[in-house]
DNA sequence: CTTGACACCGTACCATGGTACAGGGATTAG
DNA sequence: CTAATCCCTGTACCATGGTACGGTGTCAAG
């Protein structure tokens, strides 16, 4: 039940590029299997697993440098993953007040475009020309 | 009282490198002026404006490509200017919301490791390795 | 008139996360 | 047996926003 697979059955079973798991090896996030001297490589089934598992990770923001050391840090101590998380989760927090941030100057921007300003110049072009950092 | 600047003088001016200047050229951000058959570039001081334009519409979260469009727009038509603002509104909306869910998995996975799992393997590796969307 | 500081020009390189392609070898279905 | 479909390997390329570097020209001060 546990035969290895190809390259393009672990890609597939994975959901990602035959070339997406080549990547993953150049960059050491993957092991590459020995090459057999008759036919193709054999890939284990946790090679599925540790695909999946960085693809989870960057849709947790993780890009692939954290999350090599995340595969390290998760063979040992869970102290330290979770250290990790709350690195990322305030980095996350401090991106949402920026974002917050710059969505609001972007609706005072539009505002004042749809209020009264005559023929004169479009306020956005203004403020973005003129001076005065809108953020 | 606007004499011609260098590009040095320009590039200080709006706090960018020298480099970036001629890369803002390069792209066709700004116009790169003829060289005399003597001397040095002449850059008008409007080079300097439109250097902090590109920087403030960077803050608000514009790339480059966009800025050019903007620049192009600025010159007209203050609605299509507006319409850039409010689709990047939408655009920085929908980012904090995937940041915000993004928040929320990060802090279930750091209480359930702060909680009891006994000498269990951590729960963030769990979770990301053995399946079920964290998000 | 020499020296240091800048300008100019082309090109290469950085990180990030892959994608694409060329030119083979292996394998499997018909 | 042959053709289609994989695999393997190396290398180059994509976007993004610049940075770095080497060699040469120009200018201003001492």
């Amino acid at each position: 039940m546990s035969q290895p697979l190809t390259i393009g059955q672990v890609a597939r079973a994975a959901g990602v590029n035959v070339e997406t798991v080549r990547y993953y090896q150049r960059v050491g996030l993957i092991t590459e299997p020995p090459k057999p001297p008759q036919g193709f490589r054999h890939y284990p089934r946790e090679t599925v697993a540790k695909i999946s598992f960085i693809k989870r990770a960057q849709q947790l923001g993780f890009n692939l440098k954290e999350i090599a050391e995340l595969l390290v840090l998760g063979e040992g101590h869970c102290d330290d993953v979770r250290a990790r998380a709350e690195e990322k989760r305030a980095h996350v927090a401090r991106q949402i007040a920026d974002l917050e941030r710059l969505r609001d100057t972007l609706d005072g921007l539009i505002r004042a475009c749809e209020g009264e300003h005559g023929a004169s110049a479009c306020p956005i072009v203004e403020t973005l020309s003129a001076g005065a950092d809108p953020a």
